[in-house]
DNA sequence: CTATGGCCCTGGTTGC
DNA sequence: TGCAACCAGGGCCATA
């Protein structure tokens, strides 16, 4: 599912072909993903504006817009679960599969740009100021102000456990369940320890291993399951093929040999190495 | 503050 | 074989 490292990838190969871009029309097919604006205001918003700057924030691709060089506000897209973002152009046209999920459209100067959704939960949002959006979310945990120091305060100000604290958007922006495992493991943190019992060697582990594995993740254009993620050009990820715990239940842990376990915590499945990964004391493991 | 559970969605998987 | 039930999952909201 698209965390920081998919999103990072998406806009990295969206940005050379927006940059610049007039935008000059768009279309809605679901208006949901609006996030509660309709679509004549939608459109009245971005027609004729053009697109800046393309960025990443947190699990979010920005495009800053202006119209005759006085900025005019931001387009935001959240993919979600199965969110995808394609530039169409005659030489690249949309795979005839993706066309009945194209769910918001805008006609630029050259090409065009989908935002295609199976399950509808993405959003495609135009935002008058970027902290309409980005206000309540936490440090970029690949970005300068997480350093240790920070998280360590942080994770002492806080008493839940490890794997909802780490999915919390606005304690760190831009993990999602799959990196959350795959760093917990790492760390050899069990996802149930509770962020105020941990000593300055965990922490120090779990700050440097959520980096190396979100620039991993990076380095591969992220992770690909089943149908769900393809880069902008249609590929998958390569980040799967390395995951130690997640999607590996029953599976032996890459490290130790035993067998990955999976729980679920917070509604989510959560999968981790009972050996390298020990217990906390008082914690309560529901079923799977 | 923290925890829990429902909701939004659909394609794929499981169960009978 | 056919079909219904079930599941995954990010973010948000209501409730305890």
């Amino acid at each position: 599912m698209p965390e920081l490292p998919e999103v990072e990838t998406t806009a990295r190969l969206v940005r050379p072909d927006l940059v610049g871009r007039r935008i000059r029309g768009a279309e809605v097919s679901w208006e949901r993903t609006l996030g509660g604006m309709s679509p004549a205001v939608f459109e009245r918003r971005v027609r004729g504006a053009r697109i800046a700057r393309v960025f990443r924030r947190a699990k979010y691709i920005g495009m800053a817009l202006e119209r005759s060089r006085k900025p005019c506000g931001f387009l935001f897209v959240h993919l979600r679960m199965s969110g995808r973002l394609v530039v169409e152009s005659k030489r690249r046209p949309l795979e005839p599969g993706a066309v009945p999920y194209v769910r918001v459209r805008l006609d630029l100067d050259r090409g065009r740009l989908a935002f295609i959704d199976v399950r509808k939960f993405g959003r495609f949002v135009f935002a008058e100021r970027e902290d309409d959006v980005t206000a309540g979310l936490g440090p970029e945990p690949l970005g300068e102000t997480f350093t240790e120091d920070w998280f360590r305060k942080a994770l002492g100000a806080r008493k839940r456990a490890l794997k909802p604290l780490l999915l919390d958007q606005s304690f760190l922006a831009g993990l999602g369940n799959i990196y959350v495992d795959e760093s917990l493991h790492r760390s050899r943190l069990h996802p149930l320890r509770r962020s105020d019992r941990l000593d300055g060697a965990a922490v120090k582990r779990l700050h440097r291993e959520i980096r190396a594995t979100l620039r991993e993740a990076m380095e591969r254009e992220g992770s690909s399951i089943d149908t769900f993620y393809r880069t902008p050009e249609g590929q998958p990820g390569q980040y799967q093929d390395r995951f130690q715990v997640y999607g590996r239940t029953g599976k032996p842990c890459r490290r130790c040999g035993r067998a990955i376990r999976r729980i679920v915590v917070g509604q989510r499945g959560t999968h981790f190495c009972t050996r390298c990964q020990p217990t906390p004391r008082g914690a309560t493991i529901s079923a799977p």
